[in-house]
RNA sequence: CGGGGCGUAGCUCAGCCUGGUAGAGUACUUGUAUGGGGUGCAAGGGGUCGUGGGUUCAAGUCCCGCCGCCCCGACCA
């Protein structure tokens, strides 16, 4: 089976075949929900360690706080439940009767309980039970959870009505710490996103009108995706005092006077899935970066002459147990055997749609040679896509070839992200031309692509509608501004700031 | 919540106009010939045709109600 579409003839339909086609995860019968199946949770799962291992170094305790909120909490902060009123899950009933055969919900609450979308408001509670003196800040938490935000559209990966994140939350004693807290998470959060995900990001703070709801600062780091879409991987925020106020997290400073304390929060989410696929995948399937592939390795035996099973068997172990002692980014590498009752070519094909990154094929031949046959995933449609290698040379080189897989990976999506960063619009004519079309897979000649637009922003209210109009949005005000003066591109306007303009997901 | 479309095998769909034994492709199982770039041939298993009612000797097909899903809008840290 190969994709119905590709990312040249559909990009949407072609996202949702990837997905399919690597068995990463499901539309769920329980309406906008998704099943995450083992490839995809595996891909989570080490996303999980590998960020849970930063979020731990830079003096973080992970923890665990309700799933239900009660409604109340979400009127402390104004600005915090208008933003989330919209796509709230409501739990109003305790329990079910029995009515005339019909099963109705009774037991009416008499405070609904929210399922919640973000923990701000449970956790800032907490906070203000923990927090009396200077002595007992800063406090550093993270949690990894579930959240529900009831979406109208939902998006596998990318909007779900439920999802899996991890949500960071501290308090500190001014707002410049809760300042460098939200800084120093967004640079772990691109770490992540460069070095494990291969996923170049532009870092930056979010214009006021894209700012979480009730934060003072929102950092955030937006890649390019393949349709030259942006998308929102992860945020960081500074909170101020605003939470402290509301749930009034005090202490008393050093002089002996009572102060608010300062939070940040950040995370991150299975959206980053999405961001990989849409990162990386191929017209033949998902391609995952080594360092979060579950399996790096897939070893296929080939059972075409029935006398020798047995021994490509111990050929195919011996090559495992040779591999398993092999290391490629610090760890040891993850390899599989596969084994299993099919034929070897759509057990072949199978991992390509799922895009492990080496495929190994052994048989009577390699035996003979003591060779291996080898394939990588990233080279699928090149000209020279198999190589016979020798197997201790295959073996000795084989965390080399990954390290070296993950760096192509990742300066294939730089290039594209650097060539689709347009810095030389600057009339609000020429924006509004270029966004006139529409955005489609960026390596397509026949029609014109879309990507980003890097200029000028004045600011001014007036925008916004414009904005709105035209579906574009304000990404970020990169951190490494010019400085320099020019037009507004939406009103032509003089200004200096510079922002990222782009379609989003 | 407005506009449009669709519910038939695990999946993609045909059949409906013009009522008469439930179909194809794919996937799955078995056999067979194959086998290092996505096999060929043969046989087989799998369906309350979304749901409730009506018309009829007879309803997947016609009529009415309900439910669900998809697309376009609105909405979306």
């Amino acid at each position: 089976m190969t994709l119905q579409n590709t990312r040249s003839t559909n990009y949407p339909e072609w996202y949702q075949n990837v997905i399919t086609a690597a068995e990463m995860a499901e539309l769920s019968v329980s309406p906008g929900c998704m099943v995450i199946k083992p490839w995809g949770y595996g891909i989570w799962e080490r996303i999980q360690r590998l960020l849970d291992d930063k979020i731990k170094e830079t003096g973080h305790d992970n923890c665990y706080f309700p799933l239900f909120i009660p409604l109340s909490f979400f009127k402390k902060e104004a600005e915090h439940v208008e933003g989330f009123a919209k796509e709230m899950a409501v739990v109003t009933h305790s329990r079910l009767e029995k009515k005339d055969g019909e099963l109705v919900p009774s037991g009416e609450l008499e405070e609904p309980l929210i399922v919640r979308p973000t923990s701000e408001t449970i956790i800032a509670d907490s906070f203000a039970k923990w927090v009396k003196s200077y002595r007992d800040l800063p406090v550093m938490i993270n949690q990894w959870a579930n959240v529900v935000r009831w979406e109208m559209r939902p998006r596998i990966f990318l909007r779900t009505r439920e999802f899996l994140w991890q949500e960071g939350h501290t308090a500190h004693e001014t707002v410049e710490q809760a300042e460098e807290e939200a800084k120093t998470m967004l640079n772990v959060y691109m770490d992540l996103a460069e070095n494990c995900l291969a996923i170049p990001v532009i870092p930056g703070v979010k214009p006021p009108h894209e700012k979480f709801a009730g934060a003072v600062n929102t950092y955030t780091f937006e890649p390019m995706m393949q349709d030259g879409r942006a998308l929102q991987a992860g945020t960081s925020h500074n909170l101020g005092k605003n939470f402290a106020k509301a749930a009034n997290i005090q202490f008393q400073n050093k002089e002996g006077k009572l102060e608010y304390a300062a939070t940040a929060s950040w995370g991150v989410s299975t959206r980053l899935i999405g961001g990989l696929i849409m990162s990386h995948a191929d017209d033949e399937g998902m391609v995952v970066p080594p360092v979060v592939a579950p399996q790096q390795i897939i070893i296929i035996p080939l059972y075409k002459d029935k006398t020798k099973i047995d021994a490509v068997n111990e050929y195919a172990e011996k090559l495992y147990v040779a591999l398993k002692q092999q290391s490629a980014f610090g760890e040891k590498l993850r390899v599989r055997v596969d084994n299993r009752a099919k034929e070897a070519v759509d057990k072949m094909w199978e991992w390509t749609r799922k895009g492990a990154p080496i495929i190994i094929e052994v048989g009577p031949r390699d035996m003979e040679k003591h060779s291996v046959l080898m394939r990588t995933r990233i080279h699928i449609t090149a000209d020279n896509w198999k190589e016979f290698v020798d197997f201790d040379a295959f073996v000795a080189s084989a965390g080399a070839r990954l390290e070296a897989i993950q760096k192509e990976m990742f300066m294939r999506a730089k290039k594209r992200l650097e060539a689709n960063v347009h810095t030389d619009i600057t009339t609000p004519e020429a924006f509004e031309a270029y966004f006139a079309n529409q955005n489609v897979f960026l390596e397509r000649t026949d029609v014109p692509t879309v990507g980003f637009v890097r200029g000028k922003w004045c600011g001014d209210e007036d925008t916004l509608e414009k904005l709105k109009e035209m579906k574009i949005t304000i990404r970020c005000c990169p951190f490494d501004q010019t400085g320099t003066t020019g037009k507004c591109l939406l009103t032509g306007r003089d200004a200096t700031l510079d922002v990222i303009y782009a379609r989003a997901y």
